[in-house]
DNA sequence: CTTAATCCCACCAAATTTGTAGGATTCAAA
DNA sequence: TTTGAATCCTACAAATTTGGTGGGATTAAG
């Protein structure tokens, strides 16, 4: 399950793009030339209630991962550092929640060998990562742009 | 991440289908008609190391669930109830670990309604949705049977 | 100078995970 | 009928993770 700290991320994340969404349209699929313009927080929050404090620690995170960009003091706030075509969900899931496998022995960003078990041979090391891709699969190629588009 | 209790539980059960396989082999593709013989879990443990008091409460919880059959007393233990082949991992992580899915509004064994967003045009409840999906496509059509044949 | 915002770090309470302890019960075989 | 081997059951304990909170320091605009 995703933790409540990727869940809250992904609402105010929705929250942000939505809030730069004028300036994303003004120049269809190619990428827009003004500034993103830094959203506080506090905007975010009154959009989906939660506390300001804790997003302060996850958006802390995803900044020093390099999906957001920050400008302090007044008039400041964050910002989308890419296009939000360009964040895949699954860079954001594994800067707030770690791994997405189900084993450390089939992880491609947190790889641990698991001891007492011959990778080669072993079925749930086999099974385990044909979950892994499934899951990949769609959580490479689905964006915080997809976050707010609705229906289809 | 699948818990510790999950991953023992898969190594025991692993073992278990291990020590049945003469009587399994015996009617290749029918179902055999000796009866189940029960495998102390001591035995179990011998092949993979790991609490025995841990292990215990860990197939009761499959007993009780319905996977799991057992024999009190001198020449007790467990053993399956049903073919191995018949027992999808999924039911497994069920049981010891709770919902498979990212999200409790897309769950289909543990749903619980989110609070705050409308399923019908979430963008984050559809993309959940596919990534259950894709979990689930490899989760229910790989079984117990499966863990103990290596090489695809 | 005031106000609004991020930054930083420590800490804390609750929940969950990962077991352990100790006996009660059942059953087969000596 | 005694003994030993096994599951059954419940409670609890230790460790870790989760989900926050508090208090200030820093930065920048007006």
């Amino acid at each position: 399950m995703l933790s409540k700290k990727a869940q809250y991320a992904f609402r105010a994340l929705t929250a942000l793009v939505e809030e730069d969404m004028p300036r994303l349209q003004s120049l269809e699929g190619q990428s827009p030339h003004d500034p993103a313009v830094p959203v506080p927080l506090n905007l975010l929050v009154q959009k989906h209630p939660m506390s300001v404090k804790f997003l302060e620690t996850i958006f802390l995170q995803l900044r020093k991962a390099g999906i957001l960009g920050s400008k302090k003091g007044k008039g400041g706030g964050y910002y989308l550092i890419r296009h939000p075509e360009d964040v895949p969900l699954a860079q954001v899931m594994r800067v707030l929640d770690g791994p997405i496998a189900q084993l450390p022995c089939v992880s491609l960003n947190f790889y641990e060998k698991c001891e007492g078990c011959n990778e080669q041979q072993c079925g749930l090391h086999r099974i385990m990562s044909d979950v892994r891709d499934a899951q990949l699969g769609v959580l490479e190629n689905r964006s915080l742009w997809d976050l707010t588009r609705a229906g289809r």
